[in-house]
DNA sequence: CTGAAAGCGCTTACAG
DNA sequence: CTGAAAGCGCTTACAG
């Protein structure tokens, strides 16, 4: 049997205070009044230390309507985008005594524990990256009951939560123009498999068949790949393009770990990237940069969420309802060496 | 300003019930007793949408005691592994009724705000994956306490709490072995940075000194580099131990990335894998399947911890509390191609 | 300077 | 079948 954990009524009696003084003592706060004296502060804290006390967090956010704690909220799997927000939403909350949890969304499990997470009050606040099962109207009920969102979404308009815009579709149709103003006519698409849809992988599809059609030519099916998800299929699928007697000579990737694994497979049937073969991808991760030819991507420019990070804690720290406003952290065409 | 969130108190009112009869319909919990006639639970239900009525979760939890959050830990940044168990958490604790939260501990941050997370009942339960900053004497504490943890750890002896074995160090070890029993005498070992230190960056390198003075051989700085954790430090790092007048024969890296970086500045020096260089990487991550030669690592050989996620549940689940007991996931020589 | 007391929003034995 | 009431463990205006 687990003994009962000592509560704030245990520390009062050992250190023969009211519970009101152990309170105070223990938060250090005290609205304007003086604070105990040593004296008693010392008894208390001698038997916060002879328990073993630790506050408990249900009856606190009870009585105080706060948590403390901040979300980031992600579709899995985590990226590194995901890794840095959360390392920057870590560093600036331990400043301020939040403590972060991070929210990975499954997809295809339940969303609906996720979101009670957010709805029940488990939370202050939170970020939400791109692409979280969340909608305009639930977000502003979210928003209503005065949870702090700042939410990465390029369609939403803000409302009492900020918007931070990507503009993601201008971006990915920019690297499907670069290939074909490179002249580029047999452009292959490593999309993204069924089971990782959602608005962003329409996005990508759209801005390529788009992008063809916009300069007369015809999508070809063969051409089309459902492999971004998965390295090994990229691969396979990449070989297995260039193998046939006519090859596309450029190729877009939903997501560049597939457009690395594309280099790779040209790499090892001797195709020249990007003079047989120009490579395009799309999310500009770090490992981008170390294949050789460096990846040309479409992605944020810099891996700092440092704006988006202090938005969330100034809304935090209002004492009225801030009004939602849009922040820009717009996607970009970064040409590197592959395409 | 936010209207007040509407409690079961306005739910009741507006359906002309007692806050009784609305807890018992939101719960469908009774003790035993019938449950609540489908005509009150339908005036229920009815204030409850046109209200949006959400249960307030820390009221809920300091009532019942318990949360129905479970977490899971890992040091930052995120992995597959962790990807992956957090992915078969969810889909567990989502037939449960349990959210999961993660909290990523990031090195050099502060863990104050994140370990009260654990100890102020913010969760009922724990998964802690590898390298936790947390000693056996708090982990006894919160176990004492009714906190459920499943812990990844060779070295603690289960207290309370149930300990996961990898036996990292003898499948290292065995790493070193297999290279030095090839013939190799001039091994490089691509090492974790300070920054990225811990007990288990100590594992490695202890594994790799002990294992050549094992054998007679001297540990050569000259081929020790701490680059593990940076591709790019990783890929210049094997260029210039390369290009050396005696250049290493053999290859071990504290992780899989370093050592996929290592295979292919080796291929773009033309310097053959595994002929004119063995390689082993540490930690099994899917992409070392994907380079060619495919990379021998060690680590855990399935992606699956179904195992340990039960068991945390059977933690939670029980009535009284559980003695610990060791659960065996142990890491193995993963022999593939490279080395 | 300190304490008695109310109350945050739930759940649940218990009485009717 | 339903409701009045106690109580989970805190915080904080308020009285002394």
């Amino acid at each position: 049997m687990p003994p009962r954990r000592p509560t704030q009524r245990d520390i009062a009696e050992r250190a023969g205070v009211s519970t009101a003084t152990v309170s105070y003592v223990l938060s250090g706060r005290r609205g304007g009044a003086k604070p105990p004296p040593p004296e008693t502060r010392e008894r208390v804290l001698r038997a916060v230390a002879e328990t073993g006390y630790q506050l408990d967090h249900a009856a606190r956010s009870l009585r105080r309507q706060r948590t403390d704690v901040v979300a980031l909220m992600y579709p899995a799997p985590s990226s590194p985008w995901s890794d840095r927000l959360a390392e920057e939403l870590q560093v600036a909350a331990a400043g301020r005594g939040f403590a972060v949890v991070a929210l990975p969304v499954i997809t295809g499990a339940s969303t609906a524990a996720i979101l009670r997470v957010l709805k029940q009050r488990y939370i202050d606040g939170a970020v939400l990256l791109p692409d979280c099962p969340l909608d305009g109207a639930e977000l502003a009920a979210l928003a209503a009951q005065g949870c702090s969102l700042v939410v990465f979404d390029d369609d939403l308009e803000p409302g009492g939560f900020d918007v931070v815009r990507q503009d993601r579709a201008s971006a990915c149709r920019a690297a499907v123009e670069r290939l074909i103003g490179a002249g580029h006519r047999r452009v292959a698409f490593l999309a993204h498999a069924d089971e990782h849809g959602g608005a962003l992988a329409d996005v990508k599809m759209r801005s390529y068949t788009d992008g063809l059609v916009a300069h007369g030519i015809a999508v070809d099916p063969e051409l089309v790949r459902p492999v971004a998800d998965s390295r090994s299929d990229a691969y396979a699928a990449v070989r297995d393009l260039l193998r046939r007697p006519e090859p596309p000579t450029a190729l877009l990737s939903a997501t560049d770990r597939a457009a690395v694994d594309g280099i790779w497979a040209a790499r090892d049937l001797g195709v020249a990237v990007p003079d047989q073969l120009a490579v395009i991808g799309i999310g500009n991760i770090p490992e981008g940069l170390m294949i050789s030819p460096a990846l040309t991507t479409v992605g944020a420019a810099a891996l700092d969420f440092s704006r988006e990070v202090a938005r969330l804690f100034e809304r935090l720290d209002a004492s009225a309802p801030l009004p939602g406003v849009e922040l820009a952290a717009t996607w970009e065409l970064i040409t590197r060496a592959s395409g």
